[in-house]
DNA sequence: AGAGTGATCATG
DNA sequence: ATGATCACTCTC
């Protein structure tokens, strides 16, 4: 046995639960990426929920099955990481059973591991904002956190509950109490229609390492 | 408020 | 094949 505190990596069951349900546990868990033999780590501050076929701002609305979103229809506990904007990578653990194709974006984390490593993966990536120097900036928003622990497509569909590159440690064994939750509309899915409105994004009260205010 | 950037997807 | 779109970030 090591003498280091080892925390339990979140087992299939957790994954498996309603993905709403998911959304909220992931907050205050820590995301773990191994690379180059180093752990780079944040714990996890915003997420959203994206519902499946019947959600207008999910990839996988009307039952789409493409081969980027192949990895939303594995069971949960899977990791679909997507790429947009022509230079954006986004990651999000997939919930539920296989074939119910439901996700949680992850949107932010507070750096805790390798934060020198973050930093210089961010700023190799052209140009880094000033203000991204400081530390409540660097993962502060989906594509951040993916460029900060250099996570990208080789990682999509990787199992979250096996996978030695990545994966999430339990650092709370109960989810935060609602009232130290905030629960707002999502970002960015303005064209979704009702289900725009739709208060699907969670991320921690007060916390400073949230994508914005 | 606008540019950057190219994979992705529905259409034909 | 083609064109519109995009679960974003940075700078103006």
């Amino acid at each position: 046995m090591s003498a280091t505190v080892s925390h339990d990596r979140l087992p299939r069951s957790f994954y498996l639960r309603d993905v709403v349900r998911v959304a909220r546990s992931l907050l205050g868990q820590k995301l773990v990426r191994v690379h180059q033999g180093r752990r780079l780590a944040g714990v996890i501050v915003e997420t959203e929920a994206y519902l499946g076929v019947e959600d207008l701002a999910a990839h996988t609305v009307g039952g789409r099955r493409t081969a980027r979103n192949q990895s939303m229809w594995k069971v949960g506990g899977s990791l679909y990481v997507y790429f947009t904007y022509g230079m954006h990578h986004c990651m999000n653990v997939v919930a539920q059973p296989a074939e119910q194709p439901v996700a949680v974006l992850i949107r932010a984390l507070e750096p805790v591991e390798g934060v020198e490593a973050m930093r210089a993966h961010r700023s190799a990536r052209g140009k880094i904002a000033k203000k991204n120097r400081l530390l409540t900036d660097l993962c502060s928003g989906p594509a951040k956190l993916c460029q900060a622990l250099a996570i990208d497509r080789q990682l999509d569909g990787v199992d979250l509950t096996t996978s030695n590159q990545i994966f999430i440690e339990r650092l709370r064994c109960r989810a935060f109490s609602r009232d130290r939750i905030a629960q707002r509309p999502r970002v960015g899915v303005a064209y979704a229609g009702a289900w725009a409105d739709r208060l699907l994004r969670f991320y921690l009260k007060g916390n400073p390492y949230i994508s914005r205010p």
